[in-house]
DNA sequence: TGAGATAGTCAACACCGTGTTGAGAACCGG
DNA sequence: CCGGTTCTCAACACGGTGTTGACTATCTCA
C-alpha cells in the first residue's frame, strides 16, 4: 500500500530507490551502461554517491532491478500466448514473434545494456537466460506439436530449432535497434523473421494452405 | 625479412610486440577481456606497464591487432569460397557455413572478446562489421543468383535474408562456444544451421532434389 | 516525553586500473 | 665516439568503485 497521510518532511526511501531506477533508465536511453557512473545515478536521484550504496550494492544491481521488471513482463506475456496453431500457423507465429519484437523495442535501453553486461555478470546472464528460455520453451512446445500433427517435417530437433530461431531474433533485433551494420531495417524485422521461422519450421511458405 | 646475424643483447621491439599479442591470446583463452589488465599483458611479455604503451596505445588496440589477423583470414577464405550452387546447393551451403563455424571455433577467444568489446569500441565494431559484411555479401550474392535461376523463391529480399541468417550464425555459435543457456551443442551447430539456411532460402529441405 | 531502535546521509578514505611524463640506458650508423 | 633513435620504467595524475564511521532525522513504545 502507498504512503498514507501527509507527506513526510523527508523524501522516503522508496521514492529514492525509485528515483535511481528512473534516472538509470533515462540515462541508459542516451548512452552505454559503462558510460553511466554511480555518481551520475546518485546525482540524478538527488543523493550523494555513498548514499547510492544504501539502496543498491552496485551499478549492476540497478540494471538487474530494471531487467527483473522486463523479465516478469516477458514471462507473463509468454504464458498468455495462444497455442492454437492449427487454423492459421503463419499468422500465429507472426503474432508470437511480434510480441518478442515489441518487448525488445519497448525496453530497448534495458535490453541493450543487459546484453552488454551479460558477458561480465553472472546474475544478468542468469536472468536473461531465463527470459530467453521462456520463449524457447514456448516455441519448442509448439514446434513439437506441429511436428506431431504432421504439419511440420521432423528433420532437426524441435529444441535446437527453437533455440536457434530465438537467438536469431535476439541478435537481428538488437542489430536493427542499434543500427549496426550489417543489420536489417527495424520495420522489416518482423516480416523477415516470420518468414524464416515459418520456412524453417514447415519447410514451406504456406503451411496448412490449400 | 627476419633478424640477421647474431641475436642482439636486448630483445628486439618486434619480439616484444609479438610477446604482448601472444600473452593476450593466451590470457583471453582463460578469462574475459575486462579481467585482463594491461599490467597482466606487460608482465606476460616481460616488460613494465608504461613500456606496454610504447607498443600499443591501449588494451583495445591489442584486441584490434588480434582481430585484424582474423579478419584478414576471413576475407581471404570468403573470397575463395566456391559459388557453384547449381549441382548440390545443400552441400555447398553446408560447406560455406562449415567454414564460418571453423573460423569462429579456431579463434574463439578473440571472437568472444571482440563481440564483447564491440558495444564499447568503434574500431572493434567497424572491423567486426567488415568481416560480417564479407559473409553477408557472399551469401546474398548466392541467394540472389539462386532466386534468379528459379531455384529459390523470392518472398523476402536476398539481402535481409542473408543478414538475418548470418547474424543467427554468429549468435548461435557464440552461445554454443560459451556454453550459454539456452544454446545448442557445438557438435550440432553445423547441422542445425545448415538446415535452417536451406529451408529458409529454398522453402524446401531438398533443393534441386529429384 | 524521552530513550532506544531504525532509516537515511555523506565527508573522507582506501584501492585499483588507466594513461602520462620525463629522465635516462642501450644500441646503431656515421 | 658521437648524435640520433629506440626502448625502458619510476613516479605521478586521474577517475571510478566500494567502505567506514560519525551524524541526523524519524518512528515506537513504555
Amino acid at each position: 500500500m502507498a504512503q498514507r497521510g501527509r507527506r513526510s518532511a523527508r523524501v522516503s526511501g522508496d521514492e529514492r530507490q525509485d528515483a535511481i531506477l528512473v534516472t538509470a533508465e533515462a540515462l541508459l536511453a542516451g548512452r552505454a551502461f559503462d558510460d553511466v557512473s554511480i555518481e551520475d545515478l546518485a546525482r540524478g536521484a538527488g543523493i550523494s554517491r555513498p548514499t547510492f550504496y544504501f539502496y543498491f550494492p552496485s551499478k549492476d544491481a540497478v540494471l538487474l532491478a530494471l531487467l527483473d521488471r522486463v523479465i516478469t513482463e516477458v514471462e507473463h506475456r509468454v504464458g498468455h500466448l495462444p497455442r492454437d496453431f492449427e487454423s492459421d500457423p503463419a499468422g500465429a507465429w507472426t503474432r508470437s514473434i511480434g510480441m518478442f519484437v515489441e518487448v525488445f523495442v519497448s525496453h530497448r535501453a534495458v535490453s541493450t545494456a543487459a546484453i552488454g553486461a551479460r558477458a561480465r555478470n553472472d546474475e544478468v546472464r542468469g536472468l536473461w537466460s531465463r527470459s530467453m528460455q521462456s520463449w524457447v520453451d514456448f516455441s519448442s512446445d509448439v514446434i513439437r506439436a506441429e511436428q506431431a500433427r504432421g504439419a511440420a517435417p521432423a528433420g532437426i530437433g524441435a529444441h535446437d530449432l527453437a533455440v536457434s530461431l530465438n537467438l536469431m531474433n535476439e541478435r537481428v533485433i538488437t542489430a536493427a535497434l542499434n543500427r549496426e551494420s550489417p543489420a536489417i531495417a527495424e520495420t522489416a524485422a518482423l516480416d523477415v523473421l516470420s518468414t524464416i521461422w515459418i520456412r524453417s519450421i514447415y519447410g514451406s511458405d504456406n503451411p496448412g494452405g490449400r
